[in-house]
DNA sequence: ACGATTTTATACTAGAGGTATAAAAAAATC
DNA sequence: GATTTTTTTATACCTCTAGTATAAAATCGT
């Protein structure tokens, strides 16, 4: 996305989450970016686009922040869970993007379905790991729908929120009491070995939604163009150089990465570089747990 | 509504269930069901008003049904819960109306969303009630809260079972499954004295969406229309009198109506008066419960 | 059989999403 | 600085949808 076209789509996305995608006109779009029709079909195919292209952008984004957010975390700990869902929760609502995707789910296009769907699905598969290292769920299926459960008890109490007209109602307090509620859940579940929702269907749907539309090959290749940018520091050139160099031996060693990682963007805090440094660090991190995973 | 008006809702409805709402358009309709479009703006003044009373009809249906069924159950009786529970899901899934539901709480019309609301609200401040007999739960607020929990978790699964595309799950099943899990949330949340939704705000939100449209002098005087009918049998005859005397005294015994409400029904069993017995039956169980709570 | 109501067919408006095009403006290239 | 090339604009146009208007045909109540 160059800089016009984000801008039309953050026009656009302000509108949405005011008045909801179905209710806003290109018109609406056109007048309030203050550009001609012409402009936006130059940068859009059509409204659908439109609408596909900020979800695909304020996906990546978060993922992102996510990853940045998670980077080193004890991942054993029970307050650590429940800040980082804190903080997952409160990045899509400080955009709006929560309201936008309900719409989105519970209208008619499948397309844009899909991509909610996807994004959804990879915050529900991370909870599911997260439950599975904090309260040792030993099936995967059953930590999923743990998951699952978890966010509709948020979303629920979050519109009901909404609906009630109650202004403040921190995203923390909701979190606690619902991992407090999900603790005593997650207890019965695993003793009656209760699930409901089919393990093997789930586990094809996951696998079925493809993740950050990213390769290996093109990070680290942003990495080694990153390494070549000049009036960086000393220290700031080496850590690049050292992560660059583990990423092109053919046994790469992942607790070296992951120590590089945890460093890596801190060396570039206040620089003109931080955001991309951000951002690579971001994604190789992405990567790094994906292939993890899988 | 009269039979053509009824006709073309039910075509109305078949379609927003099949291919939802906004993406039904009038000329879907009016192919549907072989009629013109004078025709349908005659009895609808616009698609919007055409939603709206299929929603007033499937609610007041809705209503009618579910006050029937709950007459005269143990209301301590735990497994009475989870068969009320699931006859309330059923009757909504039947129709398809979740599906339609959510369409509307997720869309930008807010007149739409505040019946469906209303439809809403109305079922949780019901199973709150129902959570206060069987679990003793004593705070109100709280109760509302393990409801509004209650329902998050059911939908959220039932949505999940339709993204996988999983067949097979019995709404019996996911009831069981999630009054298990709610017993021990309600345990935790009765210890802990924990709401995170503010009780006064739940209160005034509730008072403020107004139930049924009908009044009790309007159903008793349909009533008194009933018991004029020819052709009833004499036990059939007496108890309609009993009932009519018993709402026409200044001080009403409802242990009385109770206990004529839980016979009146089945004395019509196989009568040609069956559908309008059962309906007053409900109304007049709805409007006393509803002075009940009040 | 007759008057009242309902239904139909048809033509119309306004606003939506989207296309096409020629001229103006801005950016890139030499 | 002049000349290409790309982007932006304004305008006219197309199709579809919600909704209105109206006169003729069909149906209904009595």
């Amino acid at each position: 996305m160059n800089k016009r076209k984000k801008v039309i789509a953050e026009h656009a996305l302000s509108l949405f989450v005011e008045k909801g995608i179905s209710q806003t006109s290109i018109q609406d779009i056109l007048d309030r970016a203050s550009i001609s029709k012409g402009t936006f079909y130059n940068h859009f195919s059509s409204k659908h686009e439109c609408v596909s292209a900020i979800l695909e952008q304020a996906r990546y984004d978060a993922t992102l922040m996510r990853a940045e957010f998670i980077i080193g975390k004890d991942p054993t700990d029970d307050t650590v869970l429940a800040e980082q869902i804190t903080v997952l929760s409160t990045i899509n609502r400080a955009r709006g993007l929560d309201v936008v995707f309900e719409e989105i789910l519970h209208s008619g296009d499948s397309e844009l379905k899909q991509i909610v769907l996807e994004y959804r699905m990879y915050e529900i598969v991370w909870l599911a790991n997260r439950f599975q290292e904090v309260w040792g769920v030993e099936k995967h299926g059953q930590a999923i729908e743990a998951a699952i459960i978890f966010f509709g008890m948020m979303q629920h109490i979050s519109f009901t929120r909404k609906m009630i007209h109650q202004k403040t109602l921190d995203i923390k307090v909701i979190t606690n009491v619902c991992l407090l509620y999900m603790k005593e859940i997650v207890g019965v579940m695993v003793e009656k070995q209760s699930q409901v929702l089919d393990a093997q269907l789930l586990e094809n749907f996951v696998d079925s939604l493809n993740k950050l539309d990213v390769t290996e090959e093109e990070v680290v290749e942003q990495l080694a163009q990153f390494h070549l940018l000049p009036d960086k520091t000393k220290s700031q050139q080496e850590i690049t150089e050292a992560l660059l160099a583990e990423f092109q031996l053919t046994q790469k060693r992942e607790v070296v990465i992951d120590a590089l990682l945890r460093s890596f963007g801190k060396e570039f805090t206040s620089s003109p570089y931080l955001l991309e440094a951000k951002e690579i660090s971001s994604l190789l991190w992405y990567i790094i747990n994906q292939r993890k995973r899988s």
